[in-house]
DNA sequence: TAGATTGTTAATCGATTAACAATC
DNA sequence: TAGATTGTTAATCGATTAACAATC
């Protein structure tokens, strides 16, 4: 396995200085924020031009303390006696979550499951593009896809050449890790994990878990 | 201050009781319980004969602790000094989350998402088979499917026709809430829904939600 | 017995909600 | 000004972790 690359130069080391008076951003906040973005977009398409904490919180099940407390880790995005503006509130929150550019996405792994999140329109809708996809056997695959499959031989080069961002694991878990290991060397710092397995990653790199069988399963103690 | 009120809880071998006395288990055990199975089931397959709390947990990333408070919860699975019988306690889980029999699942929209999950091995692996389906437009699908897919206008019969337990809902965001309607009144108490909005339901439904879009989309806030 | 590991209580940590002065 | 709603602090609630007596 080749050395790691190029980690994120140590501006942190020592000096200290914008990372520590920050104050921590929850995780459950990070994920709320994607969830007034999209409240907000459909707001802006039906013209509606102030929106209040009590109005949003509604629309999302949730507590309106929670939804000023959560857009104040950012700043004063709101007017008293008045709410928040939709458009400029929308404009702040994808700044912040960063998809106010194009996210270049990969997908690792076209079998069914991958089939189905590249034509799935969801992602595109919130700015982020499927640019390329891998598969151990990608010259059955390369006809029907919108997007050129490649082999897993090329990966490094190409997550390189498309200058991917982030990756999408819809791999068989026997894969799983050997191929997490390879996107991280080549540099990614984040993944949208399909597989059910814990993946084993350095400390700077995300993963977030879809975990389908689990889904169902821890539903149907409900039924009872 | 009063007499002694622990005992060990011999009484619980019998038949489940009163949910009035019961602690109130929470959600994110729940979720967790699952985990423990398939973790389980891994073990099994290995033939490993036991397992304890500090093995468990780091098979998923969970503290010992955490392990054995959760399995608590739900009686005396461990032998102080040994660990866990993994079969038996993967039994026991099983039983606890009721699925230690066949769960009934019908897929409504059978589109990209939907034709996936169908060929989706991991729920029938966990003991779930999807059943049946349904799309406004089934003819142009049956012949593709596996499982048969029918009109949603024949809803309501098909379901109780299949004995249906759980609905997985992978259809367009405007057609959502009136079929959930019509399930919930057709007697569904459990639904995974994929459609990204709130789904206005009876308390006594449990709706789980998975959101691709917001998964990826709060991701790309740990790229920077 | 000696060693290991449970079940459980207490301590800690984090997240949600209520309340209200500030302010538009 | 009068009414509305923010930003923020304090209170509450819930979940995780540490510690350890019980016990196999």
């Amino acid at each position: 396995m080749a050395a790691p690359k190029k980690l994120p130069s140590s501006k942190e080391a020592g000096t200290g200085d914008s990372s520590s008076s920050e104050r921590k951003i929850p995780k459950a906040v990070i994920k709320r924020l994607s969830l007034y973005s999209r409240a907000l977009q459909t707001l802006e398409r039906d013209k509606v031009e102030k929106v209040s904490s009590t109005e949003l919180g509604e629309m999302l099940g949730l507590n309106s303390a929670q939804v000023r407390k959560d857009l104040a880790y950012f700043g004063q995005f709101g007017v008293p006696g008045f709410g928040y503006p939709v458009g400029e509130l929308r404009e702040k929150i994808k700044a912040i979550l960063g998809t106010n550019r194009e996210i270049r996405v990969a997908l690792i792994g076209v079998g069914h499951l991958g089939t189905a999140l590249m034509a799935y329109g969801g992602f595109g809708r919130q700015g982020f593009l499927i640019t390329c996809a891998f598969d151990v056997a990608p010259e059955k695959l390369s006809g029907e896809s919108r997007v050129p499959v490649h082999s897993t031989d090329e990966l490094e080069q190409r997550l390189d050449e498309y200058e991917i961002d982030l990756v999408i694991l819809t791999v068989p878990a026997e894969s799983a890790q050997g191929l997490t290991n390879r996107i991280v060397n080549a540099g990614i710092k984040a993944i949208l994990n399909f597989v059910p397995m814990r993946l084993q990653v350095p400390d700077y790199v995300k993963v977030h878990y879809v975990d389908l069988a689990i889904e169902i399963e821890s539903l149907s103690y409900y039924l009872k």
